[in-house]
DNA sequence: ACTTTAATAGACTGTTCAGTCACATTATTA
DNA sequence: TAATAATGTGACTGAACAGTCTATTAAAGT
């Protein structure tokens, strides 16, 4: 039975749009202020509800990670042929590296701002970075028992380079790249798997 | 003819230690109080010789690329096959992404924290990488001319798949890689040539 | 030696920062 | 309807921030 005055807002709603500012700006680059305005919600029950700016930026980094990564991963354990959900996550890449709006990745770009000793962060970042390149590993997998990616191909090497492409896409996206060079790269990434 | 009490510094060699502390913490989190610390010098001598934070900022970042990524890119113009000077440029990659100082690239760390409107640091981000990419591709056209790569292999769309990998990289050596996987993204690098 | 010019030294300024406090408001429960 | 318990509101705080001011020091030209 609860008492009191109840919430005005959601948190997890709340927190969706902290972990935007977070993501356009990087966690220095934004302020309170910046937080407060955006979530809409007010100071105080920031601070009551999240207790500080670093625990918000921590929990939008395991919300990015629920509500971003998580969707994008469940494509490749989707029914059917898995090179057809291979092929299905190239294309999120694509449009992820393309959207005009230039954000890039939460993940990655904290991968590029976090403190060398921040231990915490770093070890949220690896986690989420070993999640993605293993469920990318389990799918190259099952396409080779399929038939459809060559056995003479290494899952967990071409699962490991695939991920670094991403990963320098994804960062260089936010400072822009010419179409021509985003579209080489990224046909790269379906040529290191010996299809298309 | 001089006059007025000389510097008691040198501005080059102030300004590469303003760099190293922009590429270890990055510009948001570097304080007016840090630089001077680490630079050794009175406040007012920074501002009067480096105009303001920004202006010293951009300068490092010029700094770096003239003084850190052109000696490496020389490595690609020395004599001889141009198959040993792209070896030796992998040797250099991958002592940067090996040190366990974990600075990763000033250039790639900025790339992930600048502000999508900030025209003037993105546009020096895109010479730079045009720049890296094009003396790469160049050693590549003479290694093909000189028989030690096949010819089959596109020059542009290559080196530009290399500099995207070599970018997600030195991004995520900031937050820690295991060795395992280091090696395995550093082996397809010579391999996407068809060497090694 | 004296004047001129520029650099050092360090205190200072106004602003912005993350985080807090006291109090008013609004729902629940008895 | 009164007591309770939580939230909303906006002013507030001390620290850190980028940048400036004034006085002092030191070299070079005359």
């Amino acid at each position: 039975m609860k008492r009191g005055r109840p919430k005005q807002f959601d948190d997890n709603e709340v927190l969706a749009l902290a972990m935007q500012v977070f993501w356009r700006q990087g966690y220095e680059a934004t302020s309170l202020d910046d937080l407060v305005e955006a979530m809409g919600i007010p100071r105080q029950s920031l601070y009551r509800t999240f207790t500080d700016k670093r625990t918000l930026f921590l929990k939008s980094l395991h919300y990015y990670d629920k509500n971003v990564m998580d969707p994008v991963l469940e494509t490749l354990k989707a029914e059917g042929p898995a090179i057809n959900n291979l092929r299905n996550l190239f294309e999120i890449w694509r449009r992820s590296v393309s959207a005009p709006e230039r954000m890039g990745c939460l993940l990655v770009n904290t991968a590029s701002q976090v403190a060398s000793d921040d231990k915490e962060v770093i070890k949220l970042l690896q986690a989420s970075q070993r999640r993605g390149v293993k469920a990318f590993e389990s799918a190259v997998r099952r396409a080779q028992s399929e038939g459809d990616v060559a056995t003479s191909i290494n899952p967990t090497a071409v699962s490991r380079t695939i991920g670094t492409i991403v990963h320098g896409l994804l960062g260089m996206s936010r400072s822009g790249m010419s179409a021509p060079f985003r579209d080489d790269v990224l046909a790269t990434i379906p040529a290191l798997l010996g299809i298309d």
